[in-house]
RNA sequence: GCCGGGUUGGCGGAAUGGCAGACGCGAUGGUCUCAAACACCAUUGUCCGAAAGGGCGUGUGGGUUCGAAUCCCACACCCGGCACCA
């Protein structure tokens, strides 16, 4: 007989005999196959009404339940659902079902990111509003959701873009903004030129927009930023209690982007100036090799101090080097430029005057934007000293060996100071790097000079973007008062309705076309001023929606403190490496400062972390141009949506990628036939007791309940899956060849695997379990009880090793004394053979599992 | 260059100091069938062998250990993060 599971792409009259073949078979034998589809449109709206996985918040406040707070990364509406998101939610809903099995109330929640530029696009193209277009997309999802069985509390759900959420980004947004947290400064930013648009750091990779790929330039701009690097040291210190919980990679990536570093501040006089240029160094042991001075050429510092003489030319070169794009900026292996500024510093240990040069080397925005020139110790220092014909001194001996031409490594400290030269009170000379820096740290500090400090390579996140779909930032500038926060009762700001060529990218937000919406009174004096017309990035919506979940229709606040801190924080968020340190990283900035706020009582948002990995096609990641895309919705409709989801788990460790060309959900659904129709062959009635049914099958499965649940919890599904998989297969012998179905260790088994597929194909598990004489719904069963006498094995296999080969087996009982096992091991007939009459040197016993003999 | 992770059959992967290759995919042979599909059964790391049995085998080379895929050292390659960050 043909499968019956349903296949869109069978000929229809095909379909029609399959059909009434199995109707015939339903009213004789057993049938061998079940529905697919229909078994998908039964129990949809039956779960529809039982709502199995509505999240109480009583049950929690009572203590009558323990809470778990399960997040998976909301998705942006760009379309349906695609694979990755299938992956995701099949993921998550094994641990989130698992929790509930055990008893847990779990907060699961589901809502859009939906502000953003693909809706604002796609406005523009079609002469639209982008609400259309987010609107349309989130309906189309959430239906897709519901299909494919996710067990999301949807009665939390909400979308970024809705006015009731972002009028509480807004009423964050000013928190930060009082606390100094939030504020504007002119500086040079990324700026994308096909988006017309700002970026955060973050945001560009490889020099060229994240999001669409143009070439990111610079533009002198004055823009929002959030004072992330004022929790630089605490992001980085909690990253270690983390460790245990988050993936290494995410972990390691947070920890590279921080970028933490330790060194000094380093004074040098300019003569005819009020303040000492300061330089970060993180050698400040090489300061006797410091030769010259560079500047940032786009700092402000460059173009005050360069003399009239030497102008032209300076301005020449900075015009040269503000053409240049990121990319060009990038490469290391162009030759070093810069342009002598004509002004001398005073090396504060030698006393020398040295010559102060602008650069593009030296970024403006790290450190002091300033740096000491020591050729001797750093390569980029040599190559632009080679260059400029500027004098080269070692600081630290060099092995003999060497073959560099900047020396960095570690050695005896030399020339410091040079021999001849005058004293200046510090001598580091044959001193280790590390007591070199020491030293030269103390004597500066003591001079006044200079201090040891730390630095960050994070940067302040830029927030303020010119596009039009997200969050208005509330605030109003007025000529007389400044920067003036929109009152908390006048929040939200709500958009101004524009459309189509209105959103146009111009380079300045669309926002200031509004003029009514632009021009109101200031809130302080009543006078005329203007709103501010950016808009925040969308990492802000981001940034405390799962604290909203928790009081998702609380219009009085953001989030209700008592629920977020009952629910909060998460005990497990997962999602994608994507976000490794944008996301991950600004979440982590917003809950330590609302914590600072007295808004929360924890510092971190994510307990644990796990990270899916990819679904790509033939080695490939999946994409148009390639051709390679698979569809989750093509899948679903072709093995349905239990065959997809336990692929999805089963191919492999949650944190790798799955490769669809190598995995079968055919052979998925074929294991789910044979669990489902292991649930017919049952003849005992519900309710039997277990104890009188075979033992041996019995073992299996209260082995393999207990093992399921240590799996889940190290996050190891698949091999979960494979256990699964194994009770199947023994349980299928036992009815065919063994205790046959009638015996009570049949229903125990079916049960068992009835409940450990709920969390991995609910429609086939809700079947099983109905089929097994029981209610609605599996999902809320309850997880086996485990008998650990079960637990215990009768006997065990003992091996025993000849040279370390295994030579024979024994049968033995798991508590058989070393003596005992050690003499069978030397009277077995192959071990004895293998021996073949050689000196026993030492036996090696490790009850009851090996023996090792030693011969000499 | 610096930091992190990895490398196991034809393939996805199990095994985290004690039987390498669980579970599955694929493949081969068989049962059923007029035939095919479905389903079921068997075999499937590799080499020698008719078989019994044996040799070899977890990227490479060394080490620790009675015993190493697992721990240590070095190297190669792959993936990810940072990178003109001083």
């Amino acid at each position: 007989m043909r499968g019956v599971f349903s296949c869109h792409q069978q000929e229809s009259h095909e379909r029609e005999r399959t059909m009434s073949e199995t109707h015939e078979q339903t009213e004789g034998e057993q049938a061998a196959t079940y529905d697919v589809e229909a078994v998908q449109a039964k129990w949809q709206p039956v779960w529809d009404r039982l709502e199995p996985f509505r999240a109480d918040d009583e049950v929690v406040r009572s203590g009558e339940r323990e809470k778990r707070y399960a997040l998976t990364m909301f998705p942006y509406p760009s379309g349906d659902l695609h694979m990755g998101h299938g992956e995701v939610t099949a993921l998550h809903d094994v641990l989130t079902r698992y929790w509930w099995q055990r008893g847990y109330e779990v907060l699961n929640p589901m809502g859009w990111d939906s502000f953003g530029l693909p809706a604002e696009n796609a406005a523009i193209r079609n002469d639209a509003h982008p609400a259309d277009y987010t609107y349309g997309n989130i309906d189309t999802q959430f239906e897709s959701f519901r299909k494919y069985g996710a067990s999301f509390d949807w009665s939390r759900r909400f979308n970024t873009s809705d006015p009731e959420y972002y009028r509480w980004t807004q009423w964050l947004f000013l928190r930060l903004f009082e606390q100094g947290l939030a504020y504007r400064k002119k500086s040079p930013v990324n700026w994308c030129p096909n988006d017309q648009t700002v970026l955060a750091n973050e945001q560009v990779v490889d020099g060229a927009c994240e999001r669409c790929g143009a070439v990111v330039t610079k533009r002198e701009l004055t823009q929002w930023y959030f004072r992330t690097t004022a929790y630089a040291q605490e992001l980085l210190d909690s990253l270690d209690d983390l460790q245990p919980t988050w993936s290494d990679k995410v972990v390691n990536a947070q920890r590279n982007w921080i970028g933490r570093s330790e060194g000094a501040h380093v004074d040098f006089a300019v003569a005819g100036r009020e303040q000492p240029i300061t330089v970060y160094t993180t050698r400040p042991d090489t300061i006797f090799g410091t030769t010259f001075m560079v500047v940032a050429v786009d700092a402000a510092l460059a173009d005050e101090l360069v003399t009239d003489a030497q102008r032209p030319a300076f301005e020449a070169y900075r015009e040269e080097i503000r053409r240049e794009t990121e990319i060009e900026r990038l490469s290391t292996d162009r030759p070093k430029t810069g342009v002598d500024l004509g002004v001398t510093a005073t090396n504060p240990v030698t006393g020398e005057q040295i010559p102060i040069w602008a650069t593009d080397y030296v970024l403006a925005d790290y450190g002091t934007g300033a740096v000491m020139g020591v050729p001797g110790g750093d390569q980029r220092d040599f190559e632009f000293a080679t260059v400029m014909g500027l004098p080269i001194v070692r600081t630290t001996q060099p092995p003999a060996d060497f073959e560099g031409e900047a020396y960095s490594g570690e050695g005896a400290t030399i020339n410091s100071p040079a021999d001849g030269a005058a004293s200046v009170g510090l001598d580091l000379n044959g001193m280790s790097v590390a007591d070199a820096k020491s030293a030269a740290i103390a004597f500066l500090d003591e001079q006044g000079s200079g201090r040891g400090t730390v630095n960050f390579r994070l940067r302040d996140w830029l927030l303020s973007r010119q596009r039009y779909w997200g969050a208005p930032i509330p605030i109003i500038h007025c000529p007389v008062d400044g920067e003036v926060a929109v009152p908390d009762d006048q929040l939200p700001v709500e958009l101004p309705a524009l459309r189509g060529a209105d959103l146009k990218p111009k380079g300045v937000s669309p926002l200031g076309g509004a003029e009514e919406w632009v021009n109101v009174s200031c809130p302080t004096c009543g006078g005329p001023a203007k709103r501010d017309t950016d808009t925040m990035d969308t990492f802000v919506d981001s940034s405390w929606y799962f604290l909203r979940y928790c009081s998702p229709h609380d219009d009085s606040q953001a989030f209700d403190p008592d629920l977020v801190n009952m629910w909060g924080p998460c005990d497990i968020y997962i999602g994608g490496d994507e976000h490794a340190v944008l996301h991950l990283l600004y979440a982590r900035f917003f809950t330590k400062a609302l914590r600072d706020l007295g808004l929360l009582s924890f510092g971190e948002p994510f307990s644990a972390y796990l990270s899916q990995g990819k679904v790509i096609n033939n080695g490939r990641k999946m994409s148009k141009s390639l051709g390679n895309g698979v569809s989750l919705g093509g899948q679903l409709a072709e093995f349905g949506v239990d065959a997809v989801r336990l692929t999805l788990v089963f191919a492999s460790p949650p944190e790798d990628n799955i490769d669809w060309a190598d995995v079968s959900p055919s052979g998925s659904l074929k294991f789910l036939q044979r669990a489902w129709r292991l649930s017919g062959d049952v003849t005992s009635a519900p309710g039997t007791a277990p104890e009188a049914g075979d033992v041996a099958l019995r073992k299996l499965t209260h082995k393999t309940v207990h093992e399921a649940a240590d799996l889940i919890e190290k996050h190891r599904f698949n091999v979960m899956v494979a256990r699964t998989m194994e009770l199947v297969n023994a349980t299928r012998k036992a009815i065919d060849s063994g205790c046959g179905p009638a015996d009570p260790a049949v229903r125990e088994a079916v049960e068992a695997v009835a409940i450990l597929l709920s969390l991995v194909a609910p429609y086939v598990a809700e079947e099983m379990w109905e089929r097994l004489g029981h209610q609605p719904t599996v999902a809320r069963a309850g997880w086996p009880v485990v008998d650990e006498a079960l637990l215990v094995e009768d006997s065990v296999t003992a091996v025993v090793q000849v040279r370390g080969k295994v030579r024979g087996r024994l049968e033995v009982s798991p508590d058989i004394s070393e003596a005992d096992l050690e003499a069978a091991a030397l009277a077995d007939e192959a071990v004895v053979r293998a021996l073949d009459g050689a000196t026993i040197r030492k036996v090696i016993v490790k009850a009851p599992k090996l023996v090792n003999i030693v011969v000499g």
